[in-house]
RNA sequence: GCCGGGAUGGCGGAACUGGUAGACGCGCCGGACUCAAAAUCCGGUGGUGGUGACACCGUGUGGGUUCGAUUCCCUCUCCCGGCACCA
């Protein structure tokens, strides 16, 4: 029975949406089970943080992902969708600062206002599957893989270097160090190192890496910044005996072909030569100490002034037996490879860099046959060839790192290594090694291992207790899990768990004597990293993972944005694939498809304080004034008058208060408007900053959509479409249908293209409402055209589709509706256009039969009245014929 | 700094495999309806020149390959994402 009856001429989006979700619910409409007769669809988009309120990024994401889901569905899929909670998490921890409320207080509160603005968006979530990660029933599951893999050897433990702030004597997250102080109290931020969790994912590097070429359906620019991360790289591992005492230095290249041009080592602050070193050294302990100053974020290091210091130590060249002098320099990292690098100055070029700074010798090794040729006095040599390729020590010139690439290289000046390229020179320069014993080809990797633990409060606990006489006790199965307590409230000074005897005092499992509970919790990105495993079972008391796991498992389609291209996608691979060999699950890779989305951008707006901390306002609260050329003349926060700064545009975050809600929209104009805006923006890849202009539009569109359908239902019903008896200009019509079904079909099923699918179904409305037919057969191709209409715009705007599909008199509820078929006759043309080009210009056009020769079409084009003036007189050289589309005539 | 991506009218974007640059929409201009406004409908809209037919120019910069380049190659500029404790 319809819905409205009759059918109301405007287009009331409140009343439908209202009335469409209140069936959607009745009929329990997205609740999906397991039908081993169907061919199943696992349809996700990564779960939100409860940051507080949906942004635009979130109705970018879930909506690319309700399109699939209801896309699929009308191809009869069985499809499943969740939806839960990245529940953990450092903003609660801000938030219970500033408010004074409990983290999970303020957790929860978000998570009820989200689902309800989920809800009203009218996405096609199984609900009744709805996790979140700060649920005992959940995370014990976090604490129970631990303890396996703690079994397996895949987790240990081992220090780690963090941001530690002196003043308030807490660790720091790289977020929080802003210019190398600490975001509350100013202090210059310090690396400390403190024993740590770790997962072993290098043991996994392999397997991580070379999987990537069984995932044709992941993006290649997500795949080779994988790829590059994890940067499998195969090399020498070099030993330099010291020349103090009968140690050895050891350092890993992929150069050892350049090894005769080494003439200094470089070792990390943090490594035991330099601690040996500085020991007696005060001028070379006070540089240790100032490179130990500063934050640990990778960003800041590489950018940061190469410098260093001279240790005095010295270690022997394993082939030359000369010594090197062994530097302190602050750009080699204590946590990647040995903390220690042998420098090549003429063949590296941060060597190069550092070498010159410091007066340090530099010795070429590597030259390449120009040079060659010039040096030998070679007649055939060119000024030119010199000007490139003559190695010169003021400036740095790309070829000198070239291995075997486009200019031919090899050694020089390296003993027995003389004359052969990169890859021989490395072969012989290690043969030479292992006959000392101090070199083997190694293989290494880029990838560190994940280190998990985090000395936060708000996030899972690590199950392990600390008793004196036992060390390090894991807390027995029976005990799990070990439950967060809710109610305290971090005051930005460490750790409130820590302070907190009810939960640290605890009896050994093993002895029984008293013993304290660990009170660091893990990384979010373990809750993030198997959420995807248990939206299957969520119900699932008595293990983490069952059949259902198994059924629903690989994930056909994951979306997310392109931020987590490598942190959260690797983890999620590794943590699947230690669960297979565990033996809980079959998936080895868990996502076969991935669609990342674009970031959606906004202005950042900010204020520095007295005391340097930064505070950031929302675009929508600031008032920008303009000159008449369009540059910005002031920019104030309504709220004072006062000035704000601009700090460019980036994503809507909750950290730069850059959001822009979506509610005010859905409020205003409904959901589907706010769905079909967001689609119709851009392509979903695509980066896209943030701006309503086109709301309206895409308001008007449906409105005109609304009216098209209430006008054809108000001439009441239309009689059957003949196809045989149209005429010319109805036949036309019924092709732009179904070339909108053909078009439509593979925008939302291959492409991901929703802008170009919407323009296609907007271009068929126009066509209609232009069409003005209202004969029998014009009534009967209305109906047509709306029928598919309706179906084609079903993923994306559910809603008024529903309401019109209904008022068309359809009785199959129109999510469950068969996706129209294209009709092939109907495609079916007589003629067609082909564009005329003289030298690449286009002059003119002509109209062919579809079945014309090639002759015929060469004469037509060549009579062309506009083409001959620009042939007539001129020699036609050449003629180019892309058949059915272009003929390109070239003339002298 | 390193890795990945992007740049097309006033704006968002289209052109899918090298073949009609600017689909679709916004905005703007003109018109209809209206006492008026809103809403709606119709027409126009890359730039320059021309009454016009039309011509020339035009896809961030500079070069190259090709009958033909938004698309492929090289160079540079700017912007965005990631860089292991934001998620």
């Amino acid at each position: 029975m319809p819905i409205y009856m009759p059918m109301d001429p405007h287009y009331n989006p409140a009343a439908i949406e209202a009335a469409v979700q209140a069936r959607w619910q009745r009929d329990a409409a997205f609740r999906v089970t397991e039908d081993p007769a169907r061919q199943k669809f696992y349809c996700l988009s990564m779960f939100p943080y409860p940051s507080g309120k949906l942004h635009m990024g979130h109705v970018r994401n879930y909506t690319i992902g309700d399109v699939i889901t209801r896309y699929q569905r009308m191809h009869g899929r069985n499809v499943l969708q969740p939806m839960g909670w990245d529940a953990f998490g450092l903003p609660a921890e801000n938030a219970a600062m500033a408010n004074a409320v409990p983290p999970a207080k303020w957790t929860w509160d978000n998570i009820a206002y989200m689902r309800r603005q989920l809800q009203s968006l009218g996405f096609a979530l199984d609900w009744e599957r709805e996790i979140a990660t700060c649920d005992p029933r959940y995370y014990r599951w976090n604490q129970w893989l631990f303890l396996r893999l703690l079994e397996g050897g895949i987790v240990y433990k081992k220090t780690g270097v963090v941001n530690w702030d002196p003043v308030d004597k807490t660790v720091l997250a790289n977020e929080q160090v802003i210019d190398g102080r600490g975001w509350r109290t100013g202090a210059v931020v310090e690396k400390r190192e403190i024993p740590m969790y770790y997962m072993r994912i290098t043991a996994y590097a392999e397997e991580l890496l070379a999987a990537l070429d069984t995932l044709p359906g992941w993006p290649e620019r997500v795949k080779v910044m994988q790829a590059n991360w994890i940067g499998r790289s195969e090399g020498v591992e070099i030993g330099f005996p010291h020349a103090h005492d009968d140690g050895v230095l050891k350092v890993f290249t992929t150069r050892a072909d350049t090894l005769y041009g080494a003439n200094y080592v470089a070792v990390a602050a943090e490594h035991p030569l330099a601690a040996q070193a500085a020991a007696a050294n005060p001028e070379l302990a006070a540089f240790v100490e100032r490179c130990k100053q500063g934050s640990v974020m990778e960003a800041d290091i590489a950018t940061q002034e190469k410098e260093g210091k001279d240790t005095g130590l010295q270690v022997i060249h394993p082939l030359t037996g000369g010594k090197l002098p062994v530097w302190v320099a602050n750009y080699v990292l204590m946590g990647y490879g040995e903390g220690a690098v042998m420098a090549v100055p003429a063949h590296d070029e941060r060597d190069f860099e550092f070498a010159r700074k410091y007066g340090l010798p530099i010795r070429q090794v590597i030259t390449n046959a120009y040079e060659e040729r010039r040096r030998s006095g070679d007649p055939g040599f060119t000024g030119t060839d010199y000007a490139m390729f003559n190695f010169d020590e003021t400036s740095w010139k790309s070829w000198y790192a070239e291995k075997e690439g486009k200019v031919s290289t090899f050694c020089i000046n390296s003993g027995a290594l003389d004359g052969l390229t990169h890859s021989h020179a490395v072969d012989k320069v290690t043969e030479l090694l292992e006959q000392k014993g101090l070199g083997r080809k190694r293989v290494r990797f880029r990838l560190r291992d994940w280190g998990i633990s985090r000395q936060r409060y708000w996030g899972c606990p690590i199950p392990i207790i600390h008793c004196a006489k036992c060390g390090d006790v894991p807390v027995p199965d029976s005990d799990l899990p070990v439950v967060l307590p809710d109610h305290l409230v971090p005051d930005g000074s460490g750790n409130p768990l820590a302070r907190h005897a009810e939960f640290t005092a605890c009896k050994c499992p093993q002895c029984g004597a008293p013993a304290r509970r660990e009170t660091d919790t893990m990384d979010t990105f373990v809750d993030s990293s198997w959420y995807f495993l248990r939206y299957p079972c969520p119900d699932q008391a008595q293990k983490m993972v069952d059949g259902r796991t198994d059924y629903w498992l690989p994930v056909d389609q994951y979306i997310g944005g392109i931020e987590h291209a490598i942190l959260h996608l690797l983890y999620s691979r590794f943590w699947t694939k230690a669960m297979r060999d565990l033996g809980l699950i079959a998936t080895t890779e868990p996502f076969s498809n991935l669609l990342t989305q674009g970031m959606v951008l906004n202005e950042i707006f900010f204020r520095r304080g007295n005391d340097g901390r930064i505070t950031y306002f929302n675009p929508a609260d600031v008032d920008v004034e303009t000159d008449n050329r369009g540059q910005r003349t002031s920019l104030r926060l309504r709220a004072d008058g006062q000035p704000v700064e601009f700090d460019g545009i980036g994503t809507m975050s909750k950290s730069k208060n850059n959001g822009v809600d979506p509610q005010a929209l859905v409020d205003r104009y409904g959901a589907d408007t706010a769905r079909l805006f967001m689609m119709f923006a851009a392509p979903p890849e695509q980066t896209l900053e943030w701006s309503d202009a086109g709301v309206e539009g895409a308001f008007r569109f449906l409105k005109r959509l609304w009216k098209l359908a209430a006008d054809h239902v108000a001439r009441g019903p239309a009689s059957a479409l003949d196809p045989a008896a149209l005429t010319p200009a109805q036949r036309d019509l019924r092709r732009k249908i179904h070339q909108t079904i053909a078009k439509v079909d593979d925008d939302l099923g291959r492409r991901y293209t929703f802008n170009t699918a919407i323009a296609a179904v907007m271009e068929l409305t126009n066509a209609l409402t232009r069409a003005d037919d209202t004969t029998p057969a014009g009534r009967a191709l209305m109906a047509e055209g709306l029928e598919v209409s309706v179906r084609l715009l079903a993923p994306i705007v559910p809603h008024i589709t529903d309401a019109i599909w209904r008022e068309l008199g359809q009785s199959l509820p129109l999510i469950d509706a068969p996706w129209p078929q294209a009709d092939a006759a109907a495609l079916a043309r007589e003629s067609v256009e082909v564009v005329v080009q003289v030298n690449g210009k286009l002059r003119g056009r002509v109209v062919v039969a579809v079945d014309a020769s090639e002759a015929e079409v060469r004469a037509a084009a060549l009579d062309h009245a506009d083409v001959r003036r620009f042939t007539d007189g001129r020699e036609i050289r050449k003629l180019v014929v892309v058949p059915g589309r272009l003929i390109n005539i070239v003339v002298s």
